[in-house]
DNA sequence: AGCACGCCGACT
DNA sequence: GTCGGCGTGCTC
């Protein structure tokens, strides 16, 4: 009997000992899966250390029930990266490997590939004419073609072999299926569609990222490159001299831009085996996928956020597209951030790392301006489309209706009567953000989150945009019973009726969660709007990623002044994202678009520099305004949330929990503030209160040391049983 | 987290 | 008389 230490899948900082049989361990190795019996139930756990001694008596040990496999499910490289995630953001280990596991694999199934089925003739099919299927004309080619070799499923399909005819020679018994393990030949490249040519920037940005791969430097690399300034060929022409050498590339992209499209230009352009791991994929394919990469069976992986724990055995780059996009970090649970997680893989395997944006993270800009990373910049659009022009309107000496000001409908007016679309974005779904009394000022109010119900008036209800509550819109006041009830805020829905009215003869089409909530809808809406047919376009954010509309000239950004003057340090960088992201969905070479920022604070320095200089400026104003209020990247924080349906339960667990981090740091003088607890900045969600508590430190290393001391006893005070908690290193998010 | 154990209300 | 409500405590 040996003693192995096991991490399980459980939200506990610790580590599990078990007794295992001589026989049974002979073999296996830290990372393998074991099953193993826990409190009343049986889980899969990965070993993490052989032969130790337990910090228990021996006697209270239990055995292991099973062992999955006996080599590291993990290469050593995603190991030591996964060891590193659970340290730096103090998760349980257990949970990281768990997490980073396919589905299939944390369900306990092997590690193996899928046999393929495969045809072949038989004995009776290789003696048969083929001339006896003369009037079976599919039937002969399946045959002819068979009669060269045996092809599996995928071929058939690819090959446009008819599914009746094979089942037709499958029935006469003139072919057979047989199940073969697939073969594992790996690839080559084989160059397929040309590149294009580059223009003077994109060349120079090739050049540096080739130069590095040739001398296999491994260097960060910021590709800041403007909207159409054709980032993507950049990446294509560099991935060329990774592929070209046998080594695999892992691309990462934000969770809306994963298409088939994106898929396709990486096969066509290298015809090179290419893995998708996508959310339409089910636990076996997504498995697959993921052997594929691990043995270097594919060549290019391409994925979202999760993508970054795939092994790769011959990583040679990675690139992570749209790096700036919040659906790198993931929110709940094992909170991390893939890009991140990205520079510390690149790092660890010595290649390069592209990150590419359009409107970098400050984060990212910050580092490359200390010149940590490499700075890459496209200032031009490819092609000869011109850069969106760019104004502001003044909301102070303007009526607006139905938020809109008059000078904004005079432009729109222009634009529309020149045969041009006009585009309006707006954040905010539904008819009205609140319906309020006239008479004594109630406001219908969600009871669980305490935040005004935001009206609908095609679905005739009122709706909690926080936790999904739905009422039906009531005819009286419930406070004093008048009737005179109305509607505050502008919502798409009101805005969509209001120009149909204003501008009758311009059809309208809105794009947001409701209207596209049908499987579908987005894309056919999307084609609609690419299709010019609605002259004019509202939409919330979600319109703002992903498509172009070249006959867009006009686009206007309403109400966005909450964005100024927000209690999160971050609204002002996402203002600056957002509004250059839509600046690039405008125009083409023959019509140059316009942007529009309707604002009561035209004066705002931010706004000045936004609409006067580019977000490259912008951005490099933002990012000295961080560092003199020493905000991230400046500094580093970690946020404790605690949400509990009695508040002191939440108040209470957060206190003590301050106290505890409190004591830790008097050993030394305290280089970590504790700030809190304070309530969130929605104090009540789902009928649940919520608090937290900001730990806020210059040095990143003062914050994690701190955390490491402290981590355990956290999560053991009793007040955790009354409260839900979580510990979020570097939050984005701070609702 | 998940599960068992344990002590108080509305039902066959 | 039981079934089951979820508070409490533990998991090698």
């Amino acid at each position: 009997m040996t003693i192995i230490r096991i991490a399980l899948p459980v939200p506990m900082m610790r580590l599990f000992d078990y007794q295992i049989d001589s026989a049974l361990l002979a073999g296996v190795k830290p990372g393998a899966r074991v099953k193993v019996p826990f409190a009343s139930r049986q889980l899969i756990g990965f070993v993490v250390a052989l032969d130790v001694t337990p910090d228990i008596a021996v006697e209270k040990l239990k055995a292991v029930t099973a062992v999955l496999e006996q080599e590291s499910l993990f290469p050593a490289a995603m190991w030591k990266l996964l060891q590193f995630a659970a340290s730096y953001y103090h998760h349980p280990l257990g949970e990281v490997l768990t997490h980073a596991a396919p589905a299939a694999l944390r369900q306990g199934e092997a590690a193996s590939y899928q046999t393929v089925r495969r045809f072949r003739l038989s004995h009776e099919g290789e003696q048969v004419s083929l001339d006896d299927f003369k009037r079976a004309a599919q039937q002969q080619r399946l045959l002819a073609a068979l009669r060269e070799k045996p092809l599996s499923a995928t071929d058939i399909r690819r090959q446009d072999f008819s599914a009746s005819a094979l089942k037709a020679l499958q029935n006469k018994g003139l072919i057979v299926a047989e199940e073969h393990a697939p073969d594992l030949t790996g690839w080559r490249f084989a160059a397929g569609e040309d590149a294009l040519t580059l223009n003077q920037e994109q060349a120079v940005a090739v050049a540096a990222l080739t130069q590095s791969i040739s001398a296999r430097e491994a260097h960060v690399w910021l590709l800041e490159g403007v909207t159409g300034s054709g980032k993507t060929e950049v990446y294509l022409q560099a991935m060329q001299k990774v592929l070209e050498r046998g080594e695999q590339i892992l691309v990462l992209v934000p969770e809306i831009g994963l298409t088939p499209q994106t898929v396709r230009r990486f096969e066509q352009r290298f015809n090179v085996p290419v893995v998708a791991l996508h959310s339409g994929l089910t636990d076996n394919e997504r498995l697959q996928g993921w052997l594929q990469a691990r043995d270097n069976e594919a060549a290019i992986i391409i994925g979202t956020r999760s993508a970054i724990f795939t092994p790769c055995k011959a990583l040679g780059m990675i690139i992570l597209d749209e790096e700036h996009d919040s659906s790198f970090k993931q929110q709940d649970g094992f909170r991390y951030n893939a890009r991140d997680l990205a520079v510390k893989r690149a790092h660890d395997a010595k290649v390069n790392l592209i990150l590419g944006s359009a409107t970098p993270s400050l984060e990212s800009l910050a580092n490359a301006l200390a010149g940590k990373y490499r700075h890459l910049q496209l200032k031009q659009r490819a092609g000869n489309a011109q850069m969106a022009r760019h104004a502001l309107i003044d909301l102070k000496q303007e009526r607006l209706q139905h938020g809109l000001s008059e000078s904004l409908l005079a432009r729109m007016e222009q634009h529309l009567k020149a045969g041009n679309q006009v585009l309006l974005f707006l954040n905010r779904r539904g008819f009205a953000s609140a319906l309020l009394c006239h008479e004594c000022g109630w406001v219908g109010e969600c009871a669980r989150c305490q935040r005004p119900f935001t009206v609908h008036q095609q679905a005739h209800k009122l709706q909690c945009h926080h936790c999904g509550a739905e009422r039906a819109i009531p005819r009286q006041c419930h406070s004093c019973g008048s009737p005179q009830l109305i509607t505050q805020g502008l919502g798409t829905e009101q805005l969509e009726s209001a120009l149909q009215e204003r501008l009758p003869d311009y059809p309208v089409l809105r794009i947001d969660r409701d209207s596209t909530r049908r499987k579908g809808q987005l894309a056919a809406h999307l084609d609609a709007a690419a299709s010019g047919e609605y002259p004019i376009l509202i939409g919330t954010q979600m319109l703002a990623k992903g498509h172009h509309f070249p006959d867009v000239t006009l686009v206007a950004l309403l109400d966005v002044d909450g964005a100024l003057y927000s209690n999160d340090f971050r609204a002002a960088e996402r203002l600056g994202q957002l509004y250059t992201q839509v600046a690039g969905r405008a125009g083409r070479a023959s019509k140059p678009g316009v942007v529009v920022l309707q604002t009561h604070h035209p004066e705002h320095p931010l706004v000045q520099e936004l609409v006067n200089n580019g977000y490259h400026d912008f951005a490099r104003s933002a990012l000295s305004e961080r560092q003199l209020a020493l905000l991230p990247p400046a500094a580093s924080m970690a946020l404790i949330r605690a949400e509990a349906t009695q508040e002191m339960d939440a108040q209470n667990l957060l206190q003590a929990m301050s106290q505890v981090l409190q004591a830790a740091m008097q050993q030394k003088t305290p280089q970590v503030h504790v700030l809190g607890p304070m309530p969130a900045p929605m104090p009540r969600r789902a009928g649940r209160f919520r608090y937290q508590l900001l730990l806020h430190a210059a040095q990143r290393k003062d914050l994690h040391a701190l955390l490491q001391q402290a981590r355990g006893t956290l999560e053991t005070l009793p007040q955790t049983r009354k409260a839900r908690w979580s510990l979020d290193i570097d939050p984005q998010d701070f609702t």
